[in-house]
DNA sequence: CCGACGTCCTGCTAGC
DNA sequence: TGCTAGCAGGACGTCG
């Protein structure tokens, strides 16, 4: 792959793939034996997850919950994946490589579940309870970043006057947007991202909170972007990274209007934008319809 | 309260 | 050719 872009963050849409592709293999079997290769990577020992029941798997943000029943008691395990953090279906013959940090032997299922994560930024922590869960985790996380609503964007948006980017990324005020799907969102809605976010309109942040979501949609309907070594629990690749408008094309024209997109860095992250069609801060606010 | 910045970690690559 | 420095970044801790 061409670029400078190497590694493939799971955001919202690769996480939710993930899930999906996890759920029909995973509910309803029994964990048979478990393996901590890396201790520092989670919060639990093997033997406090052996005999438990999935009873249900689901997505927050970028976590992926799995929902347990082990002694009457109903656990959660807690998926984080980071930045090259993988959960992947693999056989039991093909020894595990030493980025994988944690096997899950299922009842049932011939192949074994793997955590790996080149970079272990990543991690997987288990919480006695749903309420645990909630207290520690969920409580702390804003909406959801693909149902988002104009309502919820502007009570992030008008009591802070960073820039939008970095809001959008903030968990804590939407959850499940990272570096790819802000860049593709504000250039869907023609904003740039260095606008403080307190200077947006209400139709702006309309737009932005619809923009979002369509971004959002599609790349979950393309199973997530893989712009290197990104998989599915089953081994394939997503798609969406060909959707990309301006994340990873620094240089290339914009599919709206043709000039050269730019990159710059925002806090750290690399970002990507359309100099001429979001219209830049302090340089007025016209747009064309 | 808010935001900027350093930290974690490895693999790839530019440059000498 | 082989080395190293620099870069990539999600979330969190620290500092101003």
């Amino acid at each position: 792959m061409a670029g400078t872009e190497r590694v493939s963050v799971p955001e919202l849409p690769e996480v939710e793939t993930i899930v999906r592709e996890l759920r029909p293999h995973l509910v309803g079997r029994r964990i048979r034996s478990a393996q901590v290769l890396r201790p520092t990577v989670c919060t639990f020992s093997a033997d406090q997850l052996r005999g438990a029941v999935v009873r249900r798997i689901e997505r927050r943000g970028k976590y992926i919950l799995v929902h347990l029943d082990r002694r009457g008691t109903t656990p959660v395990l807690a998926f984080h994946l980071g930045m090259t953090g993988q959960l992947l279906r693999a056989s039991p013959d093909l020894p595990p490589d030493k980025h994988t940090h944690i096997v899950l032997r299922l009842s049932g299922l011939a192949d074994e579940l793997r955590f790996r994560d080149v970079r272990r930024f990543g991690e997987a922590c288990l919480y006695r309870s749903p309420p645990d869960l909630h207290r520690a985790l969920l409580d702390r996380l804003g909406p959801e970043a693909h149902t988002v609503t104009s309502t919820q964007l502007a009570r992030a948006a008008w009591t802070s006057s960073r820039p939008i980017k970095p809001l959008l990324m903030d968990q804590e005020k939407v959850a499940g947007l990272g570096n790819i799907y802000t860049d593709e969102s504000l250039w869907q809605a023609r904003l740039h991202p260095l606008r403080p976010s307190d200077s947006l309109s209400a139709d702006e942040l309309g737009e932005l909170a619809f923009c979002t979501r369509a971004v959002l949609r599609e790349a979950v309907g393309d199973r997530g972007s893989s712009v290197d070594d990104y998989l599915t629990p089953d081994g394939s690749a997503g798609r969406y990274q060909q959707r990309h408008a301006v994340y990873g094309r620094p240089g290339e024209p914009c599919p709206r209007c043709s000039a050269a997109i730019e990159r710059i860095r925002l806090q750290g992250r690399g970002t990507h934008f359309c100099p001429k069609c979001q219209s830049a801060p302090g340089h007025g606010d016209d747009r064309e319809d």
